[in-house]
DNA sequence: GTCTATAATCGGATAGAC
DNA sequence: GTCTATCCGATTATAGAC
């Protein structure tokens, strides 16, 4: 894969859009403009509109990959702890990290079969680092249920934030995870 | 409004199709096939595609606040009874009532302003509603947390539902409520 | 109320010069 | 790597006959 810092830079435009405007309304002109080209010129850095998806939805999934693993291993034996850094970590991705994550939660249908199938490992494994990590939170008798409901039902929660969460008021992103979490967990 | 047999039919086989494809992606003349017309008369019916969106999620919204409304007068005093059964019927309404409801959540963002401020109010009287149901919970000391936060978290976790939830699987939405409300509640 | 035909526009994508 | 120019299929919507 070719990762230029050019290309990167191309993605991180291509998300913002794709967020502003959603995938099938975004099309190659905006894309074009945005980047300060013109459309025919975007066809020399991507074979076309799919591999824009494509690429936008592999970096938000790997980012919030990265991210999570990172603030997770800080607490190798706290499963309260391991928890709220997940919850923190996924509105990190969402609302700090410019975009591509939220591409990938809310546009992976427009992925065309072959894109899904390649991008769909990458997914799994974060959905994976989420089982485990509630796992740990149901052994040590934090909360109660059954651990796949748990933790769609959390992420769900939280990734349906993108829709009326403000950045701009008061409360971080922080906030927002440690209340989700606190409203779980069992007394 | 025109509330015809007729034009109720049409806007159901539309909210089938925006649900499976998307409003945009679906054109006008796959909706018109759907209805067993050609695309031109379409237009005898509907002034364009944009308020054959916005009857869709009239509906949809219509739909799921007097869904709602029924099923917690049935239990004036009893705030667990009442929140389970707000739980159920808003799966209800994403899954038994035939995809209106999932229009008014996931395409919302596609109405045009005047439209969205017309309909408002409708999203309004239900999430007010939910807050109603949530803040005698809380008051109950069944559930704890912010009552805006609570609620906007169980309804993120009951929407997303809909991009995992398989209804021919084990589980009924009623069970999936159940949990839902298990998880949250203090012990 | 439905049809056919078509206008008008916009979309993704390509070719070839620089 | 970017530009201009353009192809061509698809899309929403309209007009007018039946």
């Amino acid at each position: 894969m070719n990762e230029s810092p050019r290309r990167k830079e191309l993605i991180r435009l291509a998300a913002q859009l794709f967020v502003q405007e959603g995938f099938d309304r975004t099309t190659v002109r905006m894309l074009a403009q945005e980047m300060g080209i013109k459309s025919g010129s975007l066809f020399h850095h991507f074979k076309d509109k799919q591999e824009i998806l494509a690429a936008v939805i592999e970096e938000g999934t790997q980012n919030a990959l990265i991210i999570a693993h990172q603030s997770i291993e800080q607490y190798p034996a706290e499963p309260e702890a391991r928890l709220r850094a997940m919850a923190r970590a996924h509105l990190e991705t969402l609302f700090a990290d410019r975009n591509a994550h939220v591409v990938a939660l809310f546009e992976w249908r427009r992925l065309d079969p072959a894109a899904s199938a390649h991008l769909s490992h990458l997914r799994d494994a974060y959905e994976a680092l989420w089982v485990e990590v509630i796992d740990d939170a149901l052994q040590a008798g934090l909360i109660h249920g059954d651990r796949f409901l748990v933790s769609r039902f959390i992420l769900g929660a939280l990734n349906w934030t993108v829709r009326w969460y403000d950045p701009n008021g008061p409360r971080t992103p922080d906030d927002l995870a440690d209340e989700l979490v606190g409203m779980i967990m069992a007394r």
